[in-house]
DNA sequence: TTTCAATTGCAAACCGTTTGCAATTGGGTG
DNA sequence: CACCCAATTGCAAACGGTTTGCAATTGAAA
């Protein structure tokens, strides 16, 4: 039972553990940097820019400083970027460690998002792989249906 | 061995079955549309609107002409569209009576596209649609790696 | 406190895609 | 075949998400 942590757990990372990885890199922590942290760190679920941006508190940052911080936290690998194909880039808090590599399973009426531990299984991957001659492959995944709310 | 048709089979499609599922529901066969068509046949892998811009014929169409094309196609279910996460849609014909379901190979480095066979094990999504509450599951999954000729 | 590279706000630029509108045209109709 | 009109097109403007140049601001090292 050891460190049973990270694989895509999603309790809550501490702040300062954030902050922590941030200055490593010479990065500073500025007003909009830990506001945008805050804001992920108690969000479960990916969030666009905008939405994001919707819920810094009063007297937020500029959107352009939004697009600028999520650049540079999916560079350091804090927070990984995923697409349900809407056309708006969503971003998900990711574990130290953890390389944030899961999927969903969207609702395509109300949009409710639900986050799904299964993956490609990886013996039919590899195959495909080999078969191709490709290396270092891997896959982006997302589901999509009618939520118990939504059908019909 | 009756009709080892479709299940998306890559083989060409008759120019005129194309116009003739257009004409079925009183649409117009024009220029541009047909040479839109006849690209997209002779194509195996999915084009962007840019790229077949760029294929058509001299004195082609407009763009604005293209996007219109696909929409309709794509309505009619004569094209599928994919999303590389580029930023810009794909799409690929599709046979009579075929969905167009499947998936992709793509080359981080050099764009290379392979055509995949596999899917996503029916089981295992029918499991997370049931654990979740949703109906009418579907996936949309894409591969990415290096090809041969990239892999350093 | 001083100092300066890092960061931000703002506005303009970008890029794929959509849309309004007037001009054009495919393909039934007589 | 000439006519007619809804469907289609070209063009230019608008859009929505994202990026970028630049001058002003600021975090944190010294
Ligand atoms: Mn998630
Ligand atoms: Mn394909
Ligand atoms: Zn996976
Ligand atoms: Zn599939």
């Amino acid at each position: 039972m050891k460190n049973c942590a990270h694989k895509h757990s999603h309790q809550r990372q501490e702040m300062s553990a954030l902050t922590g990885r941030l200055r490593q890199q010479s990065c500073k922590i500025t007003g909009p940097r830990a506001a945008i942290l805050e804001i992920l760190r108690q969000h479960p679920h990916p969030l666009t820019n905008k939405e994001i941006f919707a819920s810094l508190p009063k007297g937020g940052c500029d959107l352009a400083t939004i697009y600028r911080a999520m650049q540079l936290l999916e560079k350091l690998g804090m927070v990984k970027r995923f697409d349900f194909g809407d056309g708006a880039a969503r971003f998900e808090l990711v574990g130290e460690g953890d390389d944030g590599h899961h999927h969903h399973l969207v609702c395509t009426r109300c949009a409710e998002v639900v986050e799904i531990g299964e993956c490609f299984p990886s013996e039919i991957e590899n195959r495909i792989a080999r078969a191709n001659g490709f290396k270092a492959v891997t896959h982006r995944l997302e589901f999509f249906g009618l939520c118990p709310g939504c059908q019909t």
